[in-house]
DNA sequence: CAAGTATCTTGTCAATGAAAAGTTTGCTCC
DNA sequence: GGAGCAAACTTTTCATTGACAAGATACTTG
């Protein structure tokens, strides 16, 4: 009898998985209601668990965004690396664009250190592995001295994503906004090269 | 005696400017510590005032939040006129990321829809202001069916200000490096057009 | 100067984040 | 197989917060 109840997690006192639950339902309170209103509380009741829960896995509400936001560093290296590395920064710009539209919970947070413990060590290692995986194409492509390049290309996909993600620009069809905006960079570059 | 009080502002039950004074504390209150750990009451006794004071201004968080971003949208408005209209675009584009970083508070809020009254009259004014003084220089220089450049111009300018602000991108120069980077985009689209 | 209104205060309430202390479960080691 | 132990979760408590209601004070206008 036990035995068979054992990995029914609706019932179990240990959930089994409630960290990784934690996450994604944060992910979508963020979604729905954005990061201020989100409430530790109210997490743990859409989780089915206790109030102190949450707080035993993420210790506190800046430990739990630190979670979201190093996932999302993951998610996004994962998403870099996924783009042939032939395909040119172009694609590579798309894919940023994609990654930010798809997961803007994770996104909004990893772009905001004041929520964070920002030196976390997990969070700064994923960091810099999603920071390694962005840099990929640009120093591949054109190397010098300064990487004002990188920075531009950098800040045209990110500026896009949030623009699009503030609601201050309405995407159509935001990814291929994506992509002819991000031909305009890279394409006068080549020019002036 | 009660006439020579009368406009001693810390003596006065009426403080005279507490509005105006209120959005500057919390400036400079978000500037410190992020607009998370912005307090109401906090805020009331930076200003030297009871709990319930701002509240009688504003309405509610939102509504104070909503001011200052109301606020923000007109220094930017008004920042964006004060370029020389034959200054060129990169000029222009130097002017938006000097005013993110000049008003940091201000600027953060702005593309925080959710934390505000986002169809606040004066708030949807204001922003309208804002908008069409940042396409005057875009819809001069190259008109077209569509705004995909302009888009993209204001993708790389308010990217690269959320970048420096976040501390991802970091700001040796910043302002001549934004300079540089704007120009990867204009002489790129120069030479392509 | 009297009435009325704008501005600010005090007091209260439910919700929240965080921590302390207790309870249950699963695992390990003998 | 069971005793001990650590991990996972709960219950309780406390200070802080945003919001509201009701009261106090100052200004203003007729």
């Amino acid at each position: 009898m036990k035995s068979l109840l054992r990995y029914d997690r609706t019932v179990t006192y240990h959930h089994g998985d409630l960290r990784r639950t934690l996450l994604a339902e944060t992910a979508s309170a963020i979604a729905e209601d954005g990061v201020a209103k989100l409430s530790m509380r109210a997490l743990a009741k859409r989780a089915g668990v206790s109030n102190a829960a949450p707080t035993y896995h993420f210790g506190d509400k800046s430990g739990l965004l630190t979670a979201l936001a190093t996932e999302g560093y993951d998610r996004l290296a994962e998403a870099m690396s996924g783009v042939d590395e032939s395909g040119g920064l172009i694609d590579r710009g798309v894919a940023y664009v994609e990654f930010a539209l798809a997961c803007p919970s994770h996104f909004t947070v990893m772009f905001q250190p004041r929520l964070l413990h920002d030196d976390d060590g997990e969070l700064t290692a994923s960091r810099q592995r999603a920071w390694a995986a962005l840099s990929v194409g640009v120093a591949t492509t054109r190397s010098g001295p300064d990487s004002d390049f990188g920075v531009a290309a950098w800040s045209l996909v990110h500026g896009y994503a949030t623009l699009v993600l503030s609601g201050a620009v309405e995407p159509e069809d935001a990814l291929r906004q994506a992509r002819i905006v991000a031909g305009h960079l890279v394409e006068g570059a080549d020019r002036s090269r």
